[in-house]
DNA sequence: CATGAATGAGGTTTCATTCAT
DNA sequence: AATGAATGAAACCTCATTCAT
């Protein structure tokens, strides 16, 4: 990589950090586009160099996490298909979980700006990924159903609960105001009551 | 009420009923008061006479849903002082159960208001609003696994993770992009689920 | 009229006389909202409470040219229709030429202005009047033909030929950089050259 | 040329036709040296080896008209300082207009381009040319009145009646909107108009 | 009480111009 | 010579807020 695209990466990286703590202090409708590029030490007009809008920022930070987390599903998907067994079928979930876990954890402030985000206007394109990542869950839910490793239910209204559960867990972890303990421990018991939802054993 | 306090009254919930629409339609950040003012049929300065700002506008619009909410949980616990044996507990929470489902359908745009501005930035009185909630809520689970009507473990967890799936779930229907069946039958599904959360039984 | 109006009407007369002489000094598309606002001593948004865009402000101040430019052809056409005999039609004609001379006396600047612009780029709608403005001249010349006023010939072209003519005279007069001696003198020997196009007499 | 020379032509050459389209387009105000660049297949940096500003490259595209306009007027001077007789100097009238038409044919789009941006602000250097152009045409119908070629009367007053009147034209035949006939004839029947301004014969 | 005209701070965006590569 | 990244001035426009009527 030549001087000129180091300094380019280097400008970019300097954005998306800028980016991040600012949309988390104060929201990304109340961060002013100057606020970012005096943060990561760039003029105003920089900042149009590698971004239309403040909202394109805000895609690609987001993005840096969702996009993993597709592939973990897709990942997940392709070794159900070729699991042989319930017990290779459990395994490929207790990769999953693995995988998610390190994903979560990598990117914290990401999830925490998805999260803080998510709900608000003009989120629509979030929002279909969103609706994408409930379906794929969904099925997720319905083959383990299928395969008798989960008592059999609604595989929607199970997935949306658990979901929404894990959700508000990894929020309050993020947020730190509420005493929760170890977070090895947590995930053990967390793990224990979630499973109670799609009743495991 | 005289002329002049009735009038007063309709103008407020003019503004209230504008306010209520048009955030939900744009997001708080994104509607001005010249908007809402408009909406409401009233000049921009009127809008003083009632409130300081759009936040203050917002605020009283939750809590119309957070004081009863509030209140249903306050009516609860002074029941369950007074309750003795674990079938007079039970009424007690039965009668939550129905309150809570009665006040959410009241309330369900001012509710999906809630949801969608409640993580977002400058909301940190209402976030001081949902941790005093989520104590509450697990005040009452702490009592019930005291009295043996659920299994024993740890009330906050369990807490967090069935008001988690609540918000999800409840979400969704104000949504209305999921399929998620008639609300009678999906209060039951979930009822079932939720309660294998706290091991009813 | 209450004290209010009568400051809106000061107001909008202060924009309109700053836009017409900024207009003049730089051109519409190097004047700024800003310097308007100032030259009018209103702040800068201000401004928008009177026009969306300088060139509406542009467009009221050559529609204060235009307008009763249209309507004295409009008296033209309407006198003509009644006029028997061609000492009538001459009258009407001569009634014509007095008005367009008190018009483009008592309207100078806007003349200038509109002269300045009219062939600038993004001037579709005054193009569109010059246009109907054009058809109007050539209706009377030809009007003039038929009924034996001027020696038959091409009424657009003498049109044309005719309105470049006195385009260019006006134009230099506004400007004052030729010497071209008193307007009346001026007025006289063109009207001379002018009707030898139409070959009058 | 050598290679280098050859390449520097060529980016000119492009430089110039992207400008000239551009210009016509959306006006010199509204076009930017970066859509010239572009156009041009240069980078930006690059237009200001060529040209400091854009408005140099303007005046490079209407010098590439009037100068050759211009040196026309120079050779009709001379021709008529050697011509002896009227029908020498008639012919040196004609000459010109035959050299007129075919400068004005092969320059269409930098005409067009002039007559659209003559008259707009800034535009002194070429208001000066206007004026001498003026000055020499006044002096060509001088000459042509002292020698009885056309009737006596003031020439200053004509010559900006037919510029006028040729300008007005020109600019309908370029910009197309009005149906005129075939040059041709159109350019026969305009003659004869205009020499009745000056009273030939 | 109610109005809406006026203000000016603060945001977004574009662009001529410079300069290291 | 040529490039295009970076700059920051300057334009546009919106809006919460004030205040005379």
């Amino acid at each position: 990589m030549g001087r000129r695209e180091q300094n380019k990466a280097k400008k970019n990286a300097a954005l998306l950090q800028a980016g991040l703590e600012l949309f988390l202090e104060g929201g990304v409708e109340r961060t002013s586009i100057e606020q970012i590029a005096a943060q990561a030490g760039v003029a105003r007009g920089t900042f149009y160099l590698y971004y239309d809008t403040k909202e394109a920022l805000f895609e690609t930070l987001v993005d840096g996490f969702l996009d993993p987390l597709m592939q973990i599903f897709d990942r997940v998907e392709a070794g159900l298909d070729k699991a042989q067994g319930p017990g290779a079928a459990l395994a490929v979930y207790q990769v999953m979980a693995a995988e998610l876990a390190m994903l979560g954890l990598s990117q914290q402030k990401r999830v925490l700006l998805l999260f803080r985000e998510m709900r608000g206007p003009s989120m629509d394109g979030l929002r279909a990924r969103e609706l994408a990542l409930i379906e794929r869950i969904t099925e997720l839910t319905r083959l383990a159903m299928d395969r008798g490793l989960v008592e059999r239910g609604d595989p929607q209204l199970a997935s949306l609960v658990i979901l929404g559960g894990i959700e508000r867990l990894y929020f309050e972890v993020l947020i730190g105001e509420i005493e929760l303990g170890s977070p090895a421990e947590l995930a053990a018991k967390a793990a224990v009551l979630l499973s109670r939802v799609l009743g495991v054993g």
